[in-house]
DNA sequence: TGGGGTTAT
DNA sequence: ATAACCC
């Protein structure tokens, strides 16, 4: 119901699902290695695929789901469907589902704001990123299962490079197909006479696919951009909203850019640059393709000078590179006010539970702490200050399966590094704490028989149980 | 303004 | 360790 239902607009013939389609690009990978002999006009067709020569057009396709974490919500809560809910986390409310944006309430917006607007509006409390993140990771790895190059960008947002598949889709295809291929939902700027890009139309139907995968499988709605490089497909998968889809033709990529009203529009240019670039009189992408690269490159130094001003034509020659596993495991929490020892300590402890929980599952183990604060008042209220260090080995070794093991060392780290930030013997007052695992090393391939292998606890005879849970004890709650 | 993430310097 | 970027 109310545009939550996929493909109303171009979803014709993609009953294939993703497993079909994996079979067909295996086939097509065995099949084409003894090279088909092809038509003459087949390969006239071909040869007008790479117009210049040179092999360098890449079909990336950008996958971006609608209100994602309103959307886990209402898979976590059936009733929440059809009523306008909002995802809160603190005073802000992060994303709403569409019912609510009919209401006129926008992303982003205050807790207060949103209430004022919309009094119906139904909310829930979305600080804890478990249940995203998770959902999160299983689109990544359905999107995979179509290219195994897959970048991800925040929670909700994928990239993923199709070249190689569709080059391996068209090779497959007989002539009268090949003269049949039509597009997949939307193309920006309505202009379908010349359809010589059959590699993009090729990537709107792969990329119709994964909708269709991401949305059978798991449940979820979005959009896809087609284009032939990150920034376009970024742009351009947001021009029909929500669940659909659009492919850019290369000969509209400059209509692209300047639909965009001011610079700080472009992805890669953010608060800072905008403010630079504002200082030099720069605001319309048309100022920013036009100003002196020299000038630029003195302001802004070679690499970010060239890096956007080449954006600023819509070129982006940045390749997908596959995110694979995180880099990093954080736990923050924000707050008003924290200002004595025992608070602080309470905080760290529960954000290391939660931590030791995710690292636990996750198999591989962190060999850095770091620890995050941000202090009150300070002029810079968004900067924040940080130490980090290395994790003990016989601590990590205690990180594996019974976490009571590792809490209390790490406890006292991850203090010891308060400590030499902020000077307790002075008056403090933080309004956040955060805790980062990182330089994540593949686990200790400790094989039975050696040495490591009875030097490694959770290896040797003791707690051969299953992944346990780490409880917080309730504790301490007199101190207020 | 939240609770995350990444890469570059 | 910080600063910039992304969501």
């Amino acid at each position: 119901t109310q545009g939550v239902e996929p493909e109303e607009e171009g979803g014709r013939d993609q009953e294939e699902d993703a497993s079909r389609a994996m079979e067909r690009l295996e086939a097509g990978a065995a099949g084409s290695s003894p090279e088909p002999e092809e038509s003459d006009d087949l390969l006239w067709f071909h040869d007008q695929l790479e117009p210049a020569g040179s092999s360098s057009s890449r079909v990336i396709v950008h996958v971006d789901l609608d209100c994602f974490y309103a959307q886990v919500e209402m898979i976590s809560n059936p009733e929440l469907k059809g009523k306008p809910l909002g995802v809160q986390q603190k005073s802000l409310m992060v994303t709403c589902n569409y019912e609510a944006r009919k209401l006129g309430v926008k992303k982003c917006m205050s807790v207060r704001d949103a209430k004022e607007k919309c009094p119906q509006l139904v909310l829930v409390n979305g600080e804890d990123l478990t249940r995203y993140r998770e959902m999160s990771y299983k689109v990544t790895e359905l999107l995979e299962e179509f290219s195994p190059v897959v970048e991800r960008l925040g929670f909700d947002e994928n990239f993923v490079d199709l070249t190689v598949v569709v080059e391996k889709r068209l090779q497959q295809l007989q002539r009268d197909e090949l003269s049949a291929l039509t597009v997949s939902g939307h193309v920006y700027t309505v202009n379908l006479q010349d359809v010589l890009h059959i590699r993009l139309l090729v990537g709107s139907q792969i990329a119709a696919e994964m909708r269709e995968a991401v949305y059978n499988q798991l449940g979820l709605t979005g959009c896809a951009g087609v284009a032939s490089n990150k920034l376009l497909a970024k742009l351009v998968s947001g021009v029909f909203k929500p669940n659909q889809q659009t492919v850019l033709l290369p000969e509209s990529s400059q209509d692209l850019v300047y639909s965009l009203n001011h610079i700080k529009k472009i992805p890669g240019i953010g608060y800072k640059t905008t403010k630079r670039l504002e200082a030099l009189g720069i605001s319309s992408v048309r100022d920013l393709q036009t100003f002196s690269s020299k000038i630029l490159e003195k302001e802004l130094g070679l690499a970010v000078a060239q890096r956007i001003q080449k954006l600023s034509f819509g070129e982006d020659d940045s390749p997908v590179t596959s995110s694979g596993p995180p880099q990093s495991f954080s736990e923050e929490d924000s707050f008003k006010k924290c200002s004595s020892e025992v608070e602080v300590k309470n905080k760290i402890e529960e954000l290391l539970a939660s931590l030791l929980n995710r690292v636990c599952q996750d198999g591989r183990k962190p060999h850095t702490v770091r620890l995050i604060i941000r202090r009150h008042s300070s002029e810079k209220p968004w900067s924040r200050e940080s130490r980090q260090c290395p994790i003990p080995s016989h601590v990590i070794q205690k990180l594996g399966t019974g976490n009571y093991d590792a809490m209390t060392p790490m406890v006292d780290i991850v203090m010891k590094l308060f400590r030499n930030m902020v000077n307790m013997k002075m008056p403090f007052h933080l309004t956040l704490l955060s805790v980062c695992f990182c330089n994540l090393k593949a686990l200790n391939t400790a094989k039975k028989g050696t040495i490591d292998y009875y030097l490694t606890p959770s290896l040797s005879t003791t707690s051969r149980s299953g992944k346990r849970s780490f409880k917080m004890k309730d504790t301490h709650m007199e101190d207020f």
